[in-house]
DNA sequence: TTTAGTACCTTGCGATACAAGGTATCAAAA
DNA sequence: TTTTGATACCTTGTATCGCAAGGTACTAAA
């Protein structure tokens, strides 16, 4: 129960910062979904395929992200997202955000 | 659109915290529903009535608060939330959580 | 007895994360 | 040549949840 309790707080947490995860990790080398998958479960921030394809779409819908087909010597071709100028801005609005929140934290729990 | 975004992407980071926030303000001082509503507008975490009413009954069905009713008077009786040993233990879960979320984003970031 | 202020609570809607299931490509084994 | 396994992409259905809007109730002053 309280187990539960946690971890439902915890992915809460996460989510919250999910979009930000996928621009920080794109803003150093582009990545395909699969690859992204990984390196953020790598990072804690767990995410299944159901949830992260729904939002790449979103952010390439919102000019975020754009995409090119590689093929790959070992399966399927791979869809490589990378960055956008306004990608980028909003990443930078995305620090700012964030710092905010954390001092706000650390001031609520002073 | 791009500030709509931002501010999208604000609340939503807001959001994954503010079980948090709640906990943190109740940890230093019992509080009724609308003082507590100041308190976060004032830390900027933007709360409206109609998400922390429901909030706040979820955390006391998950034992984590519990309340008392106090005569005001300058209005209606005030239901003064505070926390129970157990809102205090997942409190403590929480700051772990979030240390470890800062601590990641600190390294995705870098 | 009506108005203003304070406080509590509920309902309906839309967004969205997740679990589960589905499609397609390639290469190696049977 | 067909099947299997690995890799990769994507969609659908469900449940949760935040928010806007609307509603109730108590008190005091006009």
């Amino acid at each position: 129960m309280t187990e539960n309790n946690i971890e439902n707080i915890k992915s809460q947490m996460r989510r919250g910062v999910l979009e930000y995860c996928i621009l920080s990790v794109l803003d150093k080398n582009d990545a395909y979904a699969s690859e992204l998958i990984n390196k953020l479960k790598d990072a804690h921030i767990i995410v299944v395929e159901g949830t992260l394809y729904p939002l790449l779409t979103r952010q390439k819908n919102q000019g975020l992200l754009a995409y090119r087909w590689e093929e790959s010597t070992q399966g399927p071709p791979r869809k490589y997202y990378t960055l956008t100028d306004k990608g980028r801005e909003v990443l930078q609005e995305m620090d700012k955000a964030w710092k905010e929140l954390v001092e706000t934290l650390d001031i609520l729990r002073k």
